[in-house]
DNA sequence: TATTTGACCAAGA
DNA sequence: ATCTTGGCCAAAT
């Protein structure tokens, strides 16, 4: 048995390249309702490039949390990484939210 | 073992 | 549109 953790970092490594997911949808796959849990998980697990926390982003669209980050790391360079990928944001929410939108 | 915490969400005022 | 409230669950302390 899986922990809660593993199986949300091998959900998020589901998400295909130029989409994005968000709590929600993951802990609704996990068929859990600890949205918190999974933004607490990734909050203090960063495990690094091999997770792309920056997929994840609130029900609403917005990068939510991603402020604050541990030393050396800011949103701003998750939001670089997003459009990198294909995924454009504006002033902290994805644009086209539905439309790069991944669905388990 | 028990309590607190949190990168959330939905609904209400 | 913004702010507050209640709830939910796993991980950290």
């Amino acid at each position: 048995m899986k922990t809660f953790s593993e199986r949300v970092y091998d959900l998020l490594l589901t998400v295909p390249k130029g989409k994005v997911t968000t709590y929600k949808a993951i802990g609704d796959a996990l068929g859990v309702k600890a949205y918190r849990a999974v933004g607490q998980v990734l909050k203090r697990n960063p495990d690094a490039p091999r997770i792309p926390c920056h997929r994840v982003v609130s029900s609403d669209g917005k990068i939510g949390g991603f402020m604050g980050q541990r030393k050396g790391e800011s949103i701003a360079e998750k939001i670089v990484r997003l459009r990198n990928e294909g995924v454009f944001t504006e002033n902290g929410k994805v644009k086209d939210f539905e439309k790069v939108l991944y669905k388990f």
